[in-house]
DNA sequence: CCCCTTCGGTCTGTATTGCAAACCAGAGGT
DNA sequence: ACCTCTGGTTTGCAATACAGACCGAAGGGG
């Protein structure tokens, strides 16, 4: 019943964060990645990265499999219900723009 | 030459923003707006919609007209370059998400 | 005439965040 | 033994986002 911008003001942060998308979204086409890879593709930072990548991981969004087989090695994945939250988010997102661009005031 | 995902962990905070996302896509749909109305369609508290206005006119997004004639009044629109602004950013999400999802490692 | 409530916003305080730089541990090279 | 390169984590800090307290002006009742 609620307008489409309140729809959006309200948006999951936890995904919707810039680095975040992008790293969610990466994950999407990719299945699962390590560390560096996912810093090499978004750009960031180590620190930024492993920072998000809790968060991540806090949310239940992603699993995380640290092996110290040779060298460490971080290995990411989304979750089951992390892959769906996050096509869900971009699917919200395309279905809020159009009903914004569709929406007049029912109180007018 | 970026990936997608290096694109998207850039992306312009000021809009992207879920309150401010509502707000500006709201005055896309509207022309113009006055504080109360869009209070109503977001949902936001006082505060922070008045925040948030703020940070947008700062940003250049919107222009913000306060009349005193009879009671208080703030008019709310965006201005050229801020309408130009919110309509890129929708696109721009949109295609990162299709560049994303047909993104193949090309290191790989 | 004075109170006092409602409208229309702004300002303050606070808990959370995003970010990068400093730090740390293990594996090789020399 | 020492340096250094790889692979990350933790710390410190500045900027947010949010809501609740605050405030001035306009109207209504006594």
């Amino acid at each position: 019943m609620g307008t489409p911008f309140e729809d959006m003001a309200d948006i999951d942060r936890l995904v919707h964060e810039p680095a975040r998308l992008a790293i969610t979204s990466a994950l999407l086409s990719c299945e699962s990645a390590d560390f560096l890879f996912l810093q090499r593709i978004t750009g960031l930072s180590k620190g930024n990265l492993s920072s998000h990548l809790s968060k991540l991981s806090a949310g239940g969004v992603v699993g995380i499999e640290k092996s110290t087989d040779g060298r460490p090695r971080t290995t990411v994945r989304l979750t089951p219900g992390g892959r769906v939250t996050v096509s869900a988010h971009w699917d919200r997102l395309l279905r809020l723009h159009e009903a914004a661009e569709a929406w007049t005031d029912p109180g007018a």
